[in-house]
DNA sequence: CGTGACCCTATAGCGAATACAGGGTCAATG
DNA sequence: CATTGACCCTGTATTCGCTATAGGGTCACG
């Protein structure tokens, strides 16, 4: 009937997200269930596109699925103070900031190990020695 | 018998990792079958230390199970070269400063979104704005 | 009518653990 | 000798965010 009546492929399509992916949405009340054809396909709305949409990008910026839900609640309620979601935004930010110090610390450690290994035989190799709870055994 | 036997909780407290972990590393093949007492409780050798310490250094480091088998493969076998070894760890060095770039990129773009909300009412979060698809509907 | 592209549900798998249910063992105490 | 409580056992389910099957049904085109 109507034109702007999308199939799951098509949401895929326009959305780059697997079909199988927008069903897990789905079924982790991310997406609302939409009708249904005669034929039981599943018949999206605009609606849906932007909602999925606003997933994926969240989603690319490593937003966690429950994140996600609140920041959708959040922005369905367009009068609240939007404090909660600088929260959870500032949040997100603090778990990236740690992931890289953390990844930075490891990489260090994984540099001096490396630049130590003079690649001979594991006998005498550095990084073996590094992961390795006594001075080797000979 | 021996006073250096230990039980599974002795290997967990003394290498600080979880006693299911433990048997999780058993099941998976990092870490040998012990033999067991008259009761069927694990009795674990100074080797089995080892081996789990090397593991835990090497989880540490964010090496991941698949590569800890290869890293253990190897340094059991003293006499061949190298080069494997350093092949391992280089690799997994550059999939850690692959997740810094990109988690830096990330950051870079939280970093903006959240600068610029003004901390209003949902219907002028420039974070929620960001992430929908359409400027917001009126 | 047949083909192929698409859709449906339900279930299992990934990595790396963690948690739990429902029991058995063991050493020490009363 | 019985009981307590700490420890151990197996087996299964859960976490996160998907992805991948299996085994079908629907639909438009030729």
């Amino acid at each position: 009937m109507n034109s702007s009546i999308l199939t799951i492929g098509h949401l895929a399509r326009q959305t780059g997200t697997k079909v199988e992916t927008i069903r897990f949405y789905e079924k982790n009340g991310l997406l609302p269930e939409p009708s249904r054809t005669e034929g039981n396909y599943r018949a999206y709305e605009p609606d849906h596109l932007n909602r999925l949409s606003f997933i994926r990008r969240a989603r690319d910026l490593g937003f966690s699925l429950d994140q996600i839900r609140a920041l959708l609640a959040l922005s369905d309620n367009r009068g609240q103070s939007c404090a909660a979601v600088d929260a959870i935004a500032s949040e997100h930010r603090a778990e990236v900031e740690k992931k890289i110090t953390d990844l930075m610390a490891l990489k260090a450690e994984l540099d001096r190990m490396i630049d130590q290994c003079g690649c001979g035989v594991v006998a005498d190799c550095r990084i073996i020695e590094t992961l390795s709870p006594l001075p080797s055994r000979t």
